[in-house]
RNA sequence: GGGCUCGUAGUGAAGCGGUUAUCACGCCUCCCUGUCACGGAGGAGAUCGCCGGUUCGAUCCCGGUCGAGCCCGCCA
């Protein structure tokens, strides 16, 4: 029966095997030190036979290895409890050297970042880089969890579609027997839709943007989290909506995860229930007061001013977290409903200088869709558009939702430098592999 | 799409108009009984991204090209 690591020091004393890759070798003479790595951490082997240490002779890190031996209790190995009179088998030899050691921190410098994506098969078997993807499948579950726990139905709504589903984002195309199909840069129509069946629907999934975007923010295939729902009684239960969603995901990840941020650099964690909210306009203000440079002319905000206002709001509301409210109808989507003044009822999200959601309410008013489909230069009568219309024609509540991008989440409750260093295998402008 | 920067063993770095191209890790051989980024001795491994130019001489200077990174625009 095979033991896992952390089952060790629950069988001090007993013979068990161990299954798993040799991870790091240390020969000291008479004396080998051996650490055998499986999904749940390390094992120290330690082995005094030369036969056995000659078993390895020749087979490189990697190598995947039955070990049979003695648990003991051993105050200075690592965990407490080491295998003793060992035995090994090679289940797979593996005499490739290989390309990066996994055993040292591995490079993150963006200089490095090509080494670090072209040898990622190897370089997630290092245990830090594990943490990345392990706090990513964390984050994911408690967005779930707490998605559900509101009543929410998760969905999934197809990828390969018919013309642009918003206009405006670059779309990939592609031939569909015959005809031309685009590859799906957004839920958005479909979730608006199941709102009139589940009125409160969500998705996890890829979008793809073939926007020619070279920065440390963008990927050409993105994670969305796509939440949508029913019968809200003003823009205001969606903004708090996210906000509960967000402080409840991160507030939960530092307590079950702390020690594992902190030895992945992560900052400490500043977040208010109430996340503070400025205006556009406002944070324009504020940014020319404090840096004389004059940005209201600028339809969004510049990557400059979100860093800023994030900063500001963590110093001043004690909260990095924060809502920019306000955007421009300038930028307004024909789907959006329309605010006070000459903006739309939408919002941006911002986390640790960056935009990580952005929150409208939906014009669910079927006439005045229509009027703003027309207006946006979107026929109605478009085999890609009649669906949706159809489902305001027969009846769809208020509503509002927001598309929300799990891979910057995770980049910045990290801290790492690049949204692509908190994805498996990035898509960007030159990356089609691994 | 626009701008700026960078390409040196498998990996990470140093370097300079003339060097045997330097160092660390990894790899190979040997020594080492408590290592945990083990330690020690030795060894192999680089057409200095590619093409062209300047020069007596180019890894170094110039141009092109390919590759990469960062910023802007756009977005999540």
């Amino acid at each position: 029966m095979r033991v896992l690591s952390r089952e060790l020091k629950e069988h001090t004393g007993a013979q068990v095997a161990i299954q798993g890759w040799v991870h790091k070798k240390r020969l000291l003479g008479g004396l080998t030190f051996i650490n055998i790595r499986d999904r749940s951490g390390l094992t120290q082997v330690v082995i005094k036979d030369k036969d056995e240490v000659e078993k390895l002779r020749g087979l490189q890190i990697g190598t995947v290895l039955e070990v049979q031996g003695t648990v003991v209790d051993e105050p200075r190995a690592p965990g407490g409890v080491e295998l003793h009179d060992a035995t090994l088998t090679v289940m797979v030899p593996v005499t490739e050297e290989p390309p990066i050691e996994i055993d040292k921190p591995l490079s993150h410098k963006p200089d490095n970042l090509d080494t670090l994506f072209d040898n990622r098969v190897i370089g997630l078997r290092n245990l830090q880089e594990q943490k990345i993807f392990r706090l990513r499948s964390e984050l994911t579950r408690y967005i779930r969890e707490f998605l559900y726990k509101n009543d929410f139905v998760e969905i999934n709504t197809p990828k390969l579609v018919a013309g642009a589903a918003e206009g405006g984002a670059e779309v990939f195309k592609l031939d569909y027997f015959g005809k031309e199909a685009t590859l799906a840069q957004s839920p958005q129509l479909y979730k608006q839709i199941m709102v009139g069946v589940f009125e409160r629907v969500f998705e996890i999934a890829p979008a793809f943007r073939a926007e020619l975007s070279a920065t440390t923010r963008h990927v050409s295939e993105v994670t969305m989290l796509d939440v949508e729902m029913g019968f809200i009684e003003g823009h205001e239960d969606i903004l708090n909506f996210l906000q509960d969603m967000v402080y409840s995901v991160l507030t939960r990840a530092y307590d079950e995860h702390g020690d594992d941020l902190k030895s992945l650099n992560a900052p400490e964690l500043t977040l208010k229930a109430q996340f503070p909210r400025y205006s556009m306009a406002q944070i324009h203000e504020l940014y020319q007061k404090e840096t004389g440079k004059d940005m209201s002319q600028e339809v969004d905000l510049t990557p400059d001013e979100e860093k800023w206002i994030c900063e500001y709001a963590k110093k001043h509301d004690g909260c990095e977290a924060v809502f920019a409210t306000g955007l421009p109808e300038s930028k307004m989507k024909f789907y959006h409903m329309k605010g006070e003044e000459g903006t739309a009822r939408s919002a941006d999200l911002l986390f640790r200088g960056i935009e990580i959601s952005t929150v409208p309410q939906r014009e669910h008013r079927h006439e005045t869709l229509i009027e703003q489909m027309k207006k946006a230069g979107v026929d109605p009568e478009d085999p890609g558009f009649a669906h949706y219309v159809a489902a305001f024609k027969h009846g769809l509540p208020p509503h509002a939702g927001f598309g929300f991008g799990l891979d910057r989440l995770v980049e910045k409750t990290i801290g790492l430098g690049n949204v692509k260093e908190a994805i498996l295998f990035p898509r960007d402008i030159n990356r089609l592999a691994p």
